[in-house]
DNA sequence: TGTAACGTTCTT
DNA sequence: AAGAACGTTACA
C-alpha cells in the first residue's frame, strides 16, 4: 500500500549538498523528517553540541537564571518543573540549596540524566564545592601539559571537539582540567561528572547514579553512534543495501551508515589507557577514569 | 505511539 | 562468517 519506502509519508526528497558514494548514478538526495531535517538521527547530545562559553553565560555567579540551562530538555523541563514552595524565610544556604536541587533536576532531566560536566562544573562552583578540585598543578587531563604524551591521543579528545575544543574550555589554567580525572565521564557528546563525584556533592540520590552504574555495569546499554566517523557523518541512505531493502524487517541502518565504532565488538571497544597517571577505560564510546 | 536502529539469534 | 529476522530500546 503505501510505496515500498517505509519512510515514506515521513521523509520528503530535497536536493542534497552531499554527494552520493553509494550510488554515483542515484540522484543526490536527503531524506527528511517531517520537521524538515535530514533525517539523520544523531544523539541529541550531539546535535546540540554546543560551546562552554554558553555555559559560563547561562550560569552567572549570581544564579538568576543560571539554571535555566539552555540545551536539550530546556523548554520542557521549563514546563515541567512547577515554581519551588514558597517557604517561610529560608536561610541563604537553604535557598542556595535548594535553587540548587532545581537546577540539578532540570539539568538532569535534560541531559538524559547525565550531569554535562560544563553545567556540573558550574553548579558545584556555585555550590562550594572546592573539594572536587584538584589542587593547583594537577589539573590535567584532556588539555592539559600533557595533551601531546596521550590525551590529546584519545578518541576522547573528540569530546573536546564537540563542546567547543579545549581553548574553549575555561576551566583550569591553560586549558587544564581542574577536576579530578576520575570525577568525570568522557565521551564524544561531551563530559559528564561521574557517579564518585556526584557521591562527594552529596547529589547521589540523583538518577545520575543509577543512570551511569547501569550503563557501565550491565553492559547492556544500547550503544550510540560515535557521530563521527564517515559512516555516521553520511546522511543519505543508500536505498540499495541489504540493510535499506529490508529496513521493515532488518530493523538496520544504512550499511554505508553504520557507525564504524558500533561495527565493533562491545568488548573490542573496551581498552585501558594510562593518561597523566590516571587509568581510563573506554566502555564502548565513553572514556572512563578509574583512578579515584 | 510510531519510527529508527542496536543487539541477539537464526539461517544460509 | 555473513546476512536476515526479530526483539528490544531510545527518542520524538
Amino acid at each position: 500500500m503505501s510505496s515500498g519506502r517505509s519512510e515514506g509519508s515521513r521523509e520528503r526528497i530535497a536536493e542534497a549538498p552531499e554527494r552520493n558514494s553509494c550510488r554515483e548514478d542515484v540522484p543526490v538526495v536527503e531524506r527528511r523528517n517531517r520537521s524538515g531535517i535530514i533525517s539523520e538521527p544523531l544523539s541529541k547530545s550531539l546535535k546540540r553540541s554546543r560551546t562552554l562559553s554558553q555555559y559560563t553565560a547561562a550560569c552567572p555567579p549570581a544564579g538568576a537564571n543560571g539554571h535555566t540551562h539552555h540545551g536539550s530538555g530546556e523548554a520542557k523541563s521549563h514546563t515541567a518543573k512547577p515554581p519551588p514552595p514558597p517557604q517561610p524565610q529560608p536561610t541563604v544556604s537553604a535557598l542556595a540549596a535548594a535553587k540548587l536541587d532545581r537546577t540539578l533536576e532540570q539539568v538532569l532531566e535534560g541531559q538524559n540524566g547525565l550531569l554535562h560536566f560544563a553545567q556540573a562544573a558550574a553548579l558545584l562552583k556555585r555550590a562550594g564545592m572546592e573539594h572536587m578540585l584538584l589542587p593547583a598543578g594537577m589539573g590535567m587531563g584532556m588539555g592539559g601539559s600533557d595533551s601531546g604524551s596521550g590525551a590529546s591521543d584519545l578518541e576522547g579528545a573528540s569530546a573536546v571537539d564537540s563542546i567547543g575544543g579545549v581553548a574553549d574550555f575555561p576551566y583550569g589554567v591553560g586549558g587544564g582540567f581542574p577536576f579530578n580525572p576520575g570525577l568525570f565521564i568522557m565521551t564524544p557528546a561531551g563530559v559528564f561528572l561521574a557517579d564518585s563525584a556526584l557521591h562527594m556533592a552529596g547529589l547521589a540520590e540523583y538518577p545520575v547514579q543509577s543512570e551511569l552504574a547501569s550503563a557501565i555495569n550491565s553492559g547492556k546499554k544500547k550503544r550510540k553512534r560515535c557521530g563521527m566517523c564517515p559512516p555516521c557523518r553520511r546522511r543519505i541512505n543508500c536505498e540499495t543495501c541489504s540493510s535499506c531493502r529490508n529496513r521493515k524487517t532488518g530493523h538496520q541502518i544504512c550499511k554505508f551508515r553504520k557507525c564504524e565504532e558500533l561495527k565493533k565488538k562491545p568488548s573490542a571497544a573496551l581498552e585501558v589507557r594510562y593518561v597523566c597517571g590516571g587509568t581510563y577505560v573506554w566502555f564502548y564510546d565513553c572514556c572512563v577514569c578509574v583512578c579515584v
